[in-house]
DNA sequence: TCATATTCTATTATCATAGTAGGCTATATA
DNA sequence: TATATAGCCTACTATGATAATAGAATATGA
């Protein structure tokens, strides 16, 4: 059930792309460089992942000199979700209950697949938690976390 | 996010087996063989799985003729929690949210590392299901469901 | 003693993961 | 216009996991 180091690491990168955002909500552009040292990340490997992300419409660049990255839309507007499919693939565990890639299982029927109904479930219950949280919310999350502690 | 076909095959035989329960929950001692011809599961495949959750206290066997697998407990008190972290490891996405296997990671304060609070939720929504369906509500729920529909 | 069945170890093919390397293209600025 | 900077793009590679397969050894009932 994990998540592989390019989705941590595009989740990571485009977290902290939404933390850079300024009291005006404008949109800084990073360079690659930094945030693979901001974010401990191997640089050429952060290029392609931002690269993917970038091709799949949910970042913006600026090449050259003063180039970069940045967010295509307001964070309010990416969800994590979408990052973890682009990367990773279906949340789902088992293809058969895949929303978006399904494929038939073996079993001789799937509606009454006791595997299948929970693990329906499992992949209901991440994709209600990874396609209901933007990146605001993330960053909301944490801004309000050290004084809750 | 997936399962792996070891994770995925050893449901199923486990699955199959407390559905063999008979009305007064006697336990049949089932041949790999049978298993693996009603599932769809190499043979060979399936007897290293079988074993593997024997030897980790959920199953039972007799060797020689005769002989095969049975559950060593109830279904009820057998769920899916244990038997996919037998043989799939931890159900966290990221190792710094398991409880089973911890290992700190990169970033550089866990408490306010926006990625490990979701992923924490992700992990127990997981375990949340898994650990609390326990073989006997799949067979309860299997047998309930062509009346549902 | 034979057929059946599990036990156990080794081996293998394939694929995914997690990078690394290097050349190419675009752009700001000196 | 030269140069440094920065993204674009493709190819390659090492490692490990996955998904088996093979075969011999051991146990047991008839």
């Amino acid at each position: 059930m994990r998540l592989s180091k390019r989705g941590e690491y595009g989740l990571r990168a485009m977290i902290s792309l939404a933390n850079m955002l300024d009291a005006n909500q404008q949109n800084p552009i990073i360079p690659i460089k930094e945030i693979s040292r901001t974010e401990n990340i191997p640089i050429k490997f952060l290029e392609q992942i931002l690269l993917t992300l970038k091709n799949a419409g949910l970042l913006q660049s600026k090449m050259g000199f003063g180039g970069g990255y940045y967010l295509a839309k307001p964070p309010t507007e990416i969800n994590l979700g979408q990052i973890v499919r682009i990367l990773d693939g279906p949340l789902a565990p088992i293809r058969c209950v895949s929303q978006m890639a399904y494929e038939p299982c073996a079993c001789p029927n799937e509606a009454t697949c006791g595997l299948r109904m929970v693990m329906r479930d499992v992949r209901n219950a991440i994709a209600n938690i990874l396609d209901n949280t933007t990146l605001a919310d993330v960053t909301e999350r944490v801004n309000r976390t050290p004084f809750e502690v």
